[in-house]
RNA sequence: GUGCCUAUGGUGUAGUGGUAGCACAGUUCCCUGUGGAGGAAUUAGUUCGAGUUCAAUUCUCGAUAGGCACCCCA
């Protein structure tokens, strides 16, 4: 037989396979998930992995060099695969106007697609997993958010966290206070947010060459990035003074304590949250609070979970301006920040129980155990492999880390017992047939 | 878009200017009842192209692909 070997079976980088190892931990994360954003009064929402590139880009040329094309020969040529779940929710909103509540807050998990050169965490096929309110300007809102990203880092089992929050209408009074053109907002902002990640001297660096900031203008913005680490307070307390003369600041400030205020109402630990004044995000269309988490034990990966306020995004497609806030998990990126911190335990099969078999003549009985299991809602399967000695199909079942173990051969099918084996204490016991489901329960509530 | 690194069976790897080795996976056979299997046989590989050389998987150049970093990330 020849074999086929013009095609190539490797992914095209960027891309990756989910084997079950992996995809058992990542389904039991998104149903976690899923389940805090229902208990915050979210609905489920679907759409398109494809939509028309003008869509996307909301006809700035500027967007489309990331974006994929998916168009077909010949026709439809100006269809491309999403990069995130936001710009759907906006044009979802704006087309059922009539048919969602006000303000309507909707959960989406889906594939997104962005086609540029993949890193180590980044992918060109990547998982978002969104819960957004859209058509409330209130504070609340944004607070709801917060807490909703704090439930949702407990809920995962994690501990050592935090959320930092800031407003972009304080750092963009920051033109005002340290007195440059806010035509170079844009580039101050990309470049006080990679802070962390090329320290201040590097900051220093790309102002001076980008912005052209002289020393005294940086000696401001030090002046006010030195207060990011203070006592949320007296961050609040020394920013209100330093930027009193800018209105929009003051804006941000105000919306800042108000939000912070509605944060510990809603039940999120003073330890889990904190001002930081250099987080901006990279997005543009965010205009007010924005938010970040980092593990606190692996701060390199960067932030798992983040978001913020985007009032304009909506009158993209709409003539009425609808606020929105809200925040994406970034599954990927938790995933591997979890397994580097050893808080992910890989689990090769979902299977409770296997029923072996090495004997043609009691196969039905032992199919009669498997399906009795199924009934009671036990995870089992049957041996279906070839081995037809009870040490080989005990060693599949002990590769695939199955708990219990029911051995039913001739000698079980005339007596109406079977073996039951607990894998892990190694004890091996002789049951009635109606006691297997009982007895399985049993041996799985003990371990 | 820019730079650096890498390329050996299906997978993971070793090695060499002259015959490419190992592990896992696969296939076939053996093994009737208890611990992560065992035994026997077997399939399968130097990314592509050019150059240097008697001889290149090995050295050089190019292409391609992948990884990493930068840029960017609505």
């Amino acid at each position: 037989m020849t074999k086929q070997k013009n095609i190539n079976l490797e992914l095209e980088s960027g891309f990756r396979d989910y084997l079950p190892e992996e995809m058992i931990i990542r389904q039991m994360m998104c149903d976690k998930i899923r389940a805090t954003f229902e208990r915050f009064g979210f609905l489920p929402l679907d759409t398109p992995g494809i939509e028309k590139e003008e869509v996307l880009t909301g006809g700035d040329a500027n967007f489309s060099k990331q974006i994929f094309r998916a168009g077909l020969k010949g026709g439809d040529e100006n269809l491309a695969l999403r990069f995130d779940l936001t710009v759907p929710l906006a044009r979802v909103v704006s087309l059922y106007q009539d048919k969602l509540p006000r303000p309507f807050k909707r959960y989406q998990m889906g594939k997104c697609w962005r086609g540029e050169r993949p890193q180590a965490g980044r992918f060109r096929e990547f998982v978002q997993f969104d819960a957004d309110i859209v058509g409330s300007a209130r504070m609340s809102a944004d607070a709801e958010i917060v807490a909703l990203m704090y439930e949702v880092m407990i809920a995962l089992g994690l501990k050592n966290f935090q959320i930092k929050i800031n407003n972009r209408k304080i750092l963009n009074g920051l033109s005002d206070f340290i007195g440059y053109d806010s035509k170079s907002n844009a580039d101050v902002l990309r470049i006080i947010d990679k802070l962390k990640k090329i320290e201040w001297n590097g900051v220093v660096k790309e102002l001076k060459e980008v912005v052209k900031l002289d020393e005294s203008q940086i000696d401001k913005l030090k002046q006010f990035l030195d207060f990011r680490s203070l006592p949320f307070s007296e961050t609040i307390n020394k920013i209100s003074e330093l930027m009193s003369g800018s209105a929009v600041a003051m804006e941000g400030i105000n919306e800042l304590i108000e939000m912070t205020k509605n944060i510990s109402a809603l039940g999120v630990p003073e330890k889990s949250w904190q001002i930081d004044l250099s987080i901006a995000r990279g997005f543009g269309y965010y205009t007010g609070p924005v938010f970040e988490t980092v593990l606190t034990d692996l701060p390199s990966i960067g932030s798992v979970l983040s978001g913020g306020r985007y009032d304009d995004l909506v009158s993209r497609f709409s003539a009425q301006n609808l606020p929105a806030v809200g925040a994406s998990v970034g599954v990927d990126r938790l995933f591997v920040g979890m397994e580097k911190l050893g808080l992910i335990k890989k689990s090769k099969t979902l299977t409770k129980a296997i029923v072996l078999n090495f004997d043609k003549e009691s196969e039905d009985y032992c199919q009669k155990i498997v399906t009795m299991l199924r009934k009671n809602n036990i995870d089992s399967e049957i041996y279906l492999g070839k081995e037809i000695n009870l040490k080989g199909q005990l060693s599949y079942a002990l590769t695939q880390e199955i708990p219990v173990v029911l051995i039913a051969g001739d000698k079980e099918k005339q007596t109406n017992t079977v073996q039951i084996k607990n894998v892990i204490s190694r004890e091996q016991t002789e049951i009635s047939f109606e006691d297997v489901p009982k007895m399985v329960t049993e041996i799985l509530t003990k371990i």
